[in-house]
RNA sequence: UGGGGAUUAGUGUAACGGUAGCACAACUGACUCUGGAUCAGUUAGCCCAGGUUCGAAUCCUGGAUCCCCAGCCA
């Protein structure tokens, strides 16, 4: 327990100090930007936001709100064939969900304060006149081909394009007459003229903008002309004021050119505007981060958007993805995300974080304010003979033993219960402290029971198990001062809620999806057995490593009947088993005496691999569902997390 | 073979010339009406080689390895 001298009123508070904020500090220390802090989360709506944005955005808006800054949500919609409105709603949502506040945020109207970087098109085309007017950039005929083979290689030189001196005059008309719309797609881009041999090849004459005759989702029909992203960046962080324009590290090659296009700008412009074009405009500075991996996943929004598209997951939000929405869905308190983000840090060096440090993240909150509640998931029918057989006691349970303030209920109990097939062994391993026969255990908050055997079917499965009960340990204490080593859940077969639940589990079967070496080892006929059979996937595809069990329906599972009015998100510990939380496809009520319409959410009609697409029962699987509830609403839990199972380590190693 | 970055336990991250620390994971044990939680503990690290220095993860030199860049994507 050693405490660092804290020097800073940052440290405790908000976790390590990182290179970023150390910048910040010595830009505040020399009166760079005049102590202000001003920060942004710039999107493409292009996807849905994944936790790799959420650790940008905690980063973003972390360091606004530290310093007593601003933070901006903008989206950065330069491209019309690929941004859809769709995105732009779930971007939105999934930002204010974590619990950022940009500038102008209101809780009436959504999209108040998100500014569009499609909004600065005039004034950037203003900019990109006066480059022309300095002899900075010129009207180039080239195809994409032709600009490509002329820009060189890695180690050699590019060509000048033949129009790179064009007078400025001609590329003044020429450029308005690609504005206008008169200029096919393809056939003429602006470009700046910097140098061809730049051994940076961002600086060989990149293109400032081209033509797309496509509707954009914020102007509509006004362009056909669409700046490119390193021409309109810079401007879109310069006009709002951003001080630090913080971008992950593929970007570092393109800082020398969004300084170049500020800088071009600023010649023969003014501090106070004295000079021939008036005014300088801002000047952020740009500072590069490395990008947050996971094991078990994959994080490109085109690998994402290929399983969406694909239909081996069921949208965007499906509970596997490592989507905010997807999170959001599984039952991952943004809490849980924030306190993610700040512990794995921030830095330059590629990495990839052990997912196991997201799930302790979600434990540790969720154990705190998630209340605990009985149900059994695999049942097996447990009669006590000796209690009475139409007897009821309603049993005193702890909403949650981390806080007392969360009070407790009452949990039926009767003569038949179920409890998890896995608490009864007729023979057990060694360390198995559950029921087997002659063994006594206690049932949470009810009685100590004795085992007394099991009731076979002719294929030999154990169908009842039989116990007594001690009436003199009511509510889980012997009096005598005896104890058992074990203390299963249960619930009452009579009183328990049939509900569905799906029980997710990491989406690929390997840390690092794209370790296709089992596929080499096959090819290379080495007569080792193929791991598992990867149908419909080729050699070497990274797919191939999806997890066919990585959704696993139950239904139905019997829950104690306190849950029966949850809410939709609302989250709870199954003890034992794990938090969950209610889907939102629990909506439907039940129709009397029969099984629940199916809700194909999110279902897609694409190609799909058994099981890795399974997004929900076909039907009601077991005949009792809604028997005793007809008008009762469906209920569907997601798993989001499973408890620490010392015991499933103990038996592995059996 | 050009340019730009990076390299500290299994993973992630501190150290700013002065005892290599923290978290997750793994493993022990204690405790427990959740084999949960909690508590205590263990294992385990400076990319390599030189140099400067009383002293180097830190400064210098050389090397190795990894990542990014040749879209009219962002």
């Amino acid at each position: 327990m050693t405490t660092p001298k804290t020097d800073s009123p940052r440290d405790a508070k908000t976790g390590p100090r990182d290179f970023i904020r150390e910048i910040v500090d010595e830009h505040n220390r020399t009166g760079r930007f005049d102590r202000r802090v001003h920060t942004r989360f710039p999107p493409e709506p292009n996807g849905y936001l994944h936790i790799g944005h959420a650790k940008s955005i905690c980063l973003n808006y972390g360091l606004a709100a530290e310093y007593g800054g601003k933070f901006n949500l903008r989206m950065d919609d330069t491209n019309p064939e690929k941004e859809e409105q769709e995105y732009v709603d779930s971007i939105i949502e999934d930002v204010r969900w974590l619990g950022a506040r940009w500038v102008g945020i209101r809780d009436d109207e959504p999209s108040a304060g998100v500014i569009w970087g499609s909004n600065y098109f005039d004034q950037m085309h203003a900019w990109a006149i006066e480059l022309i007017k300095k002899g900075k950039a010129y009207v180039c005929d080239l195809s994409a081909e032709q600009v490509s083979r002329g820009r060189g290689t890695l180690t050699t030189p590019g060509q000048a394009s033949p129009y790179r001196d064009r007078p400025i005059e001609e590329n003044l008309d020429l450029f308005e007459r690609m504005r206008t719309g008169e200029v096919p797609d393809g056939t003429k881009t602006l470009r700046a003229k910097i140098d061809m041999a730049h051994p940076n090849l961002n600086l060989r004459d990149p293109v400032m903008y081209r033509i797309v005759h496509a509707t954009h989702h914020n102007t509509g029909d006004k362009w056909c002309l669409y700046p490119m992203y390193d021409w309109a960046h810079g401007f879109e962080d310069s006009l709002e004021g951003i001080t630090h324009s913080i971008c992950t590290l593929e970007f570092e090659n393109h800082r020398p050119l969004y300084d170049w296009f500020i800088d071009a700008v600023n010649e023969g412009r003014t501090d106070d505007g004295s000079g021939p074009w008036g005014n300088k405009i801002h000047h952020p500075q740009q500072i590069e981060f490395a990008r947050l991996n996971l094991t078990y996943t994959v994080m490109s929004k085109r690998r994402l958007l290929e399983l969406v598209k694909s239909g081996l997951v069921c949208g965007w939000d499906d509970p596997r993805m490592p989507t905010i929405s997807g999170m959001r869905r599984r039952g991952y308190p943004p809490e849980a995300l924030r306190e993610f983000c700040r512990r794995i840090g921030v830095s330059k060096v590629e990495s990839t974080v052990d997912i196991a440090l997201l799930e302790h993240c979600v434990r540790e909150h969720l154990n705190k304010v998630a209340p605990r509640v009985l149900g059994v998931l695999r049942p097996l029918k447990l009669v006590i003979d000796n209690y009475p057989d139409d007897g009821v006691e309603w049993m005193e349970a702890i909403n949650n033993p981390e806080d007392v303030s969360a009070g407790s209920r009452y949990v039926p109990f009767s003569k038949v219960l179920y409890i998890e097939q896995d608490d009864f062994r007729e023979t057990p391993p060694p360390k198995y402290w559950r029921l087997y026969p002659g063994n006594e255990v206690r049932l949470r908050y009810a009685y100590f029971v004795k085992c007394t055997g099991c009731v076979k079917d002719a294929a030999g499965n154990v169908v009842e198990v039989h116990c007594t009960y001690d009436p003199a340990t009511r509510g889980g204490d012997s009096p005598d001062g005896r104890k058992v080593k074990s203390t299963l859940h249960w619930v009452s077969a009579a009183h328990a809620l049939a509900v569905e639940v799906r029980l997710y589990d990491h989406l690929f079967t390997k840390p690092d999806p794209d370790d296709v070496s089992d596929d080499a080892l096959r090819a290379a006929g080495d007569g080792a057995a193929p791991a598992e059979p990867k149908p419909g996937f080729a050699a070497g595809d990274w797919k191939g490593n999806l997890n066919p069990d990585s959704l696993e329906v139950i239904n139905p599972a019997w829950l104690e009947p306190s849950v029966a009015d949850a809410a939709s998100g609302a989250r709870y510990q199954f003890e034992r088993h794990g938090y969950f939380c209610v889907d939102k496809d629990s909506h439907e009520r039940l129709a009397a005496g029969g099984s629940p319409a199916n809700v194909a959410a999110g279902l897609r009609t694409g190609r799909r691999t058994p099981a890795i697409s399974r997004c929900h029962t076909d039907v009601a699987a077991d005949p009792r569902v809604g028997r005793s509830q007809p008008g009762a609403r469906r209920l569907v839990f997601n798993r989001t997390v499973t408890l620490k199972d010392t015991w499933a380590k103990i038996e592995k190693k059996l």
